[in-house]
DNA sequence: AGCATCACTTGCATTACGCAAGTTAACGTA
DNA sequence: TACGTTAACTTGCGTAATGCAAGTGATGCT
């Protein structure tokens, strides 16, 4: 893992150089609503993410220290993966934008929850 | 502009689905910040985005009614965007984000304001 | 009328993503 | 302790999204 490439100085811009893409926040939001999960259990989450995205993704919220493994010393098998309190910080993110979805795009996808 | 497929009924994966890219919240950033902005003034952002790209994004977030035009009966030329009701809810989960990335990747990103 | 500018659109090269298959090592079982 | 199974990735390749440069058309100014 190469350091990050940041296209300014704004703290919005960085947040989504980081966390602007369709697939990590799910992953924050399965180890925020779950506790630790495998890499498994993460692929079975209902939106289907594929093993290399998953894996990349894996790599870089553990460089910058979102997500850590349960048993660091530990085998990659039955070793987990859970938030830091860096990715923990993300929850009332999280949280608020569940609800801002709930009110603001139930005209566009009425099955939302 | 067609209808959206959305991954599954979360919210979260929902708002991901409109929002989980590297530049439409960006472009409600600046207009959040700065009230009603053109075509070029959003062009003119220190991140550089490609005019195609802008020009579909406001497109799909005009569509979804996060933004409007500010004159929807005039030309284009000198009528710029604004957020609606529905970007303007945006606004807390925004500034959580800047507060979230000045804490959390100053360590990676120490030229973060 | 003529020129400059704004708001896009188009074409094409580059990068990221998605899918399927392959690889490696650990665990269960005997 | 050998053997089959499974978890955790990695690799290859086709497809889709993005980035960059140039082009277009209407508007507004003089």
């Amino acid at each position: 893992m190469d350091a990050m490439d940041w296209r300014s100085v704004c703290p919005i811009s960085s947040a989504l150089d980081v966390l602007g893409d369709k697939w990590s926040l799910l992953i924050i939001r399965d180890l925020l609503m779950h506790g630790p999960r495998t890499y498994s259990e993460l692929l079975a989450s209902p939106e289907h993410i594929s093993t290399n995205i998953l894996a990349s993704r894996l790599s870089l919220l553990t460089y910058l220290k979102l997500i850590e493994r349960t048993n660091p010393q530990g085998t990659a098998r039955n070793n987990a993966y859970q938030v830091t309190a860096s990715g923990a910080a993300l929850r009332p993110i999280l949280d608020g934008v569940a609800k801002w979805a709930q009110v603001h795009l139930k005209d566009f996808h009425s099955d939302i929850v």
